[in-house]
DNA sequence: TTCATTGTACTATTTGAACTAGTACAACTA
DNA sequence: TAGTTGTACTAGTTCAAATAGTACAATGAA
């Protein structure tokens, strides 16, 4: 799996593999049901630590991108699309909020619908 | 000026600070134009450093909350409104932001209108 | 001027969380 | 049993946030 990293920026190595394993899957490079390289594995040959590699694992699964299977390995989620329906539950979420957070300054959902068009 | 401190808690001093000032205003306990204390007065009734307030002092007047006038001292804003106007700024900034996001995973403004009704 | 007050600016210290690593464990299968 | 997989726990390091110490600058009143 090609990943690069770069290790001089402030972003942590494990977002920079999260980013990596989104963009390789955008790109279908990897395709779903895919396995992917194991924890050890990427954390070797990125001479890295395995739980830094597992933390953007974990991320990467709670994003429903990947599916890991204990003592099997890690593959792509057979799915991708529960991936983009996560995304979406989270984005609508977020906005719920600061809609309610807009009615509490006085402000009607009409109104607020007018201020996005 | 009736502000109290949970130094117990996690929540940062200035941060209790601002909140303490916004729940006053809100309350109308504090009124437009009003002079509020002194960095240093309220920081010696507080037992803290001035460059605590200093800084809760310094995020209010990013929220229009109050002005500050160099060697005159800091007031609650003469209009309150403002503080309004931005935060709803801010919000509908947010929103506008996640709405880019749900429109790059396919969603029409309609549909996302719809999901948030 | 002088003095007391105001806000401001700089640096230093401390504390805590984020990040990464070391190492050992548990489960599955060939 | 041996070799792989993911997992769990602890520890060290680094960095930014939070707070404090102290000195400076501007205003206005005595």
């Amino acid at each position: 799996m090609l990943i690069n990293i770069d290790y001089g920026t402030r972003i942590p190595i494990y977002e920079q593999i999260v980013l990596e394993v989104e963009r390789l899957v955008t790109l279908e490079i990897l395709k779903p049901n895919e396995q992917i390289p194991s924890i050890r594995e990427l954390a070797c040959s990125l001479s890295i630590n395995p739980n830094t590699v597992k933390k953007a694992y974990d991320i990467l699964e709670a994003k429903k991108i990947i599916v890991t299977k204990s003592t099997k390995g890690t593959y792509i989620s057979e799915n991708i699309d529960n991936a983009k329906k996560a995304k979406k539950e989270m984005l609508i979420g977020k906005i719920k909020n600061d809609i309610l957070e807009l009615e509490k300054l006085g402000l009607s959902k009409e109104e607020i619908f007018k201020s996005l068009k």
